[in-house]
DNA sequence: AGTGCGACCTGATCGC
DNA sequence: TGCGATCAGGTCGCAC
């Protein structure tokens, strides 16, 4: 679900409510989403209690809560995860696995219908532990990200374009629709070999790229079927996609009905016309 | 190295 | 109205 401008818009609409909150009770309704290093909700539950939230942080799709002991707090919320701050006495609607009580009457809760969510709580030393968190490549907003960086990851490669926008050890945050709506933006087909891209067309590449995650956090993410923010609030960029979610429909450049078809497994939505494969 | 597939889950939607 | 097939924004591990 959220890629990511989703999960950096949930931390800025949870940031300024949950620092210095502590976190009175913590109820761990679904214990196989406890990962490492110990799938063992009461000691999670134990760990946590009493925590204070210090800082709210961003690293590709996860969001690491730093407390103000040694350990921290790591959320990975795949297709469907979302974190709400709502009041203790509200329903708890079905899919609740993780309820932080606070110190103020509110539940940060954590609500996944299908259950892919990573939740884990590693001491500050061993953030390693976590692979998919460690092995990820450069934050596209970041100065690392520079388009020499990108160059180099292309270079000598021929996978094709969609997949390795996908591919979190490249770069950091693009899923499923930014892949597709920066593939747009450049005009080039989600199959080509990335090694026929020009020069020119990977400084494009490098500049959609943070285009379009850029707009993606102004307009608050984009909401197609669960995603909202922490305060449960939609976003907007949604009514901004070209060619997600819009296979059947004109292609806004040309008109041309755009096309779906799979790459790498993963739908993808293009213009045809506007994205011919070959250079 | 690249690609393709199944696995993990529930729920919405589509075609018959 | 019902039922099965298919699809969904993510990632991992395995086989070829």
């Amino acid at each position: 679900m959220p890629e990511l401008p989703e999960v950096e818009t949930i931390k800025r609409s949870l940031t300024p409510i949950l620092v210095n909150r502590k976190m009175e009770e913590v109820t761990v309704n679904l214990p196989k989403l406890i990962k490492i290093p110990f799938s063992d909700a009461k000691t999670f539950e134990h760990i946590l209690t009493g925590s204070t939230i210090k800082d709210i942080k961003r690293r590709g799709k996860y969001l690491l809560f730093h407390l103000d002991s040694d350990w921290i707090l790591v959320i990975h919320l795949r297709m469907t995860g979302r974190l709400l701050y709502l009041k203790t006495d509200e329903k708890i609607e079905k899919h609740t696995h993780l309820i932080f009580t606070l110190d103020n009457d509110y539940d940060l809760r954590f609500h996944d219908v299908r259950q892919f969510g990573l939740i884990y709580l590693v001491h500050k030393d061993k953030l390693s532990d976590i692979k998919g968190l460690t092995l990820l490549g450069p934050e596209p907003l970041g100065l690392d990200f520079s388009l020499e960086c990108l160059k180099n990851a292309i270079k000598n490669k021929k996978q094709k374009i969609k997949p390795f926008l996908l591919d979190q050890h490249r770069i950091a945050g693009i899923g499923n629709i930014y892949a597709d709506e920066i593939l747009f933006q450049i005009g080039v087909h989600p199959e080509e070999s990335i090694g026929n891209l020009s020069e020119a067309k990977i400084e494009e590449l490098w500049f959609a790229i943070k285009d379009r995650l850029t707009k993606g956090i102004e307009f608050r993410g984009t909401s197609i079927k669960d995603y909202v923010d922490g305060l449960g609030k939609s976003g907007m960029f949604q009514n901004e996609l070209r060619v997600y979610g819009k296979s059947g429909e004109p292609c806004p450049n040309c008109g041309h009905l755009i096309e779906r078809i799979k790459v790498g497994g993963r739908s993808s939505n293009l213009c045809p016309m506007c994205q011919k494969k070959r250079e």
